[in-house]
DNA sequence: CGGCTTATGCAAAACGATGTGAGAGGACTC
DNA sequence: GAGTCCTCTCACATCGTTTTGCATAAGCCG
């Protein structure tokens, strides 16, 4: 056991009395290997556990058979499931799948992008919230495959994946209209970040739709998290008729608006209703548990992932692709 | 622009004026070079945006500096919180944190390890509750530094990181003998998981010093979820006379458990208080707020970071280490 | 049976970094 | 002024693959 040689594609050449380049192509098929001399290599490599080397496989293709997952909140359970669809893809293919945390600040990110360019990774499925074009910039320009969740089509900045956000909070707020709430506020996040932008549009939609007028003052906008859902719900409560319900941009500001609520000695749904947005566990945990709607993380990952393995295995199609998957109103107590 | 070549070491030595050679030991300071020439060097670094290409390096040098957190649940939101913590300390040292669910069957593990081994990370942090002794040996087979969260210490397999699993526990049970508590029921999770059987020994050696003799029927186990959860203290709660408190593996259980007390109409904790574990945000959020342990992640993982890093790149000191942290008993309104 | 196409296998040149053994020049000692 | 050490730099072999251009064997036709 002195020699730990690592066994290498030469050693399963030699042990299957063939060449290198045999061995290699019985594992590409990049060329016909008859079938005899295949099963002997094959059967050679399982004895010896030959596993081919990622890092000269990588320098000779130029391939690090990479991709990392960018996400804004670690506190975030939307994220996870993403990166499991993910997974569930990409793992197959060889992947190695990197989660990165970019909380906080810009630089933040920077330096999280500059690493994973440093490292070569393949693709990079950017779904944090602060990310700004340069960041698109900087990975398209290193030559790196990009998707972003959410946000707006560029024809420079890679494909998309999003869920309907539009479509899903104008269904919110069509329910609650058809139940009879009028004065809706909304507390939502802020609107320098897509998703922000999206469901600030399905409100809209939805009053227009109704043929109601929208008021300003019954939105406010804040940080997408529970201290942010808290604040602004005190902003609205303060007004004068305070508004029947509020309307949140996700379900963690949904359960600081229920803070809020509470806080004031009020009750919910009695005396002001909540929505939230996404579905993460603890929406169905609270009480009264949270009418929201579901974001399908499971089935975006997924599709992150195929437009991924599109980009890096096919053709360099030009044209960027936009995937949108639609999201379920989910009614539960809180309305 | 038709010329994508892409700049190398090559290309910065000829643009410095100086060898390869000085290039590569200015980056890695392994030979002294004279300021003047390292400050060139540098400069023109930064001027061509050169970046090592890590498949390169990892040929040579035969480390990947890729490492891989295994995780068993997408759901329990410990494991963000922890991955946090590794990216915290091993993301500046230029390591790429691949995280892997190995969710469900010990199949899936199975492939989830082999899968890394494949792709040679240098390390891996198994946070798996269900990996046995052949995934322990698998991994430092093949020589690839292992560190483990919980488990029984074993020489040959890895450094281990835990938290204080029995002492936080056993301060749960003395918590509640101190509020005059006696009829404690254990809900717990698989006694064939590390955690499980140490939050058990925790359970019998509180009571113990309490000088109070173990009821076995008061315990039932089952799986670390929320179903585990209710299901097992439906279990407790059929007992007659039914437990005061029921105290959970963790908090997910903790929930299940809730639900279950509610299903029967009775109320937490007047008519049954609950206790959890791991203090996941869920824990704040559920009302009554859970009475657990905080489980510190981050630090966990910072912890599982440095073990890894102190493997790679120092010395291969023999021995195996053990990290314990502290866990913190917070006291709320389920008791 | 000779010339042709197909099927299969080989040797050798990349890929981009690291690190060793050796050489060049400068400073110091005697 | 010659010898000795340092300090710094260099050329080159090496890591384990992929892949290209050829060589050979095998099949087919006239």
């Amino acid at each position: 056991m002195s020699k730990e040689h690592r066994v290498g594609i030469a050693d399963v050449a030699a042990a299957a009395a063939v060449s290198v380049t045999t061995v290699s192509h019985v594992l590409s098929g990049r060329r016909p290997v008859s079938e005899r001399t295949k099963a002997k290599v094959l059967r050679v490599i399982e004895e010896l556990g030959y596993r081919p080397d990622p890092s000269a496989r990588g320098l000779r293709t130029g391939r690090s058979h990479a991709v990392a997952l960018v996400v804004s909140d670690v506190t975030n359970p939307f994220y996870p499931l993403m990166a499991a669809g993910l997974q569930e893809v990409l793992q197959p293919e060889g992947f190695l799948i990197s989660v990165c945390v970019a909380q906080g600040t810009i630089q933040d990110l920077d330096s999280v992008i500059d690493h994973l360019l440093n490292r070569r990774v393949d693709g990079v499925v950017l779904a944090s919230l602060n990310a700004q074009d340069r960041h698109f910039n900087d990975i398209t320009a290193a030559g790196t495959a990009l998707v972003r969740l959410s946000g707006e089509l560029d024809p420079r900045f890679g494909d998309i994946v999003r869920a309907d956000d539009t479509g899903g909070m104008a269904d919110v707020v069509a329910h609650l209209l058809e139940r009879g709430y009028r004065r809706i506020g909304l507390v939502n996040g802020d609107s320098d970040s897509a998703p922000g932008r999206l469901r600030l549009a399905g409100y809209r939609r939805a009053l227009r739709e109704f043929g109601l007028d929208v008021d300003e003052d019954l939105i406010v906008t804040g940080p997408f998290t529970r201290t942010g859902g808290a604040n602004g719900s005190h902003a609205l409560l303060n007004l004068d008729p305070r508004p029947e319900v509020l309307v949140c941009g996700n379900d963690l500001m949904a359960v600081g608006a229920m803070d809020a609520i509470r806080e004031r000695g009020l009750t919910v749904p009695d005396d002001v209703a909540v929505t939230g947005y996404d579905d993460i566990e603890a929406a169905s945990l609270v009480t009264p548990r949270l009418t929201t709607v579901h974001n399908p993380a499971l089935e975006i990952g997924r599709a992150c992932a195929r437009l991924l393995l599109d980009r890096l295995s096919g053709t360099p199609s030009e044209g960027v692709r936009e995937v949108v998957l639609p999201q379920k109103l989910i009614v539960r107590e809180s309305t």
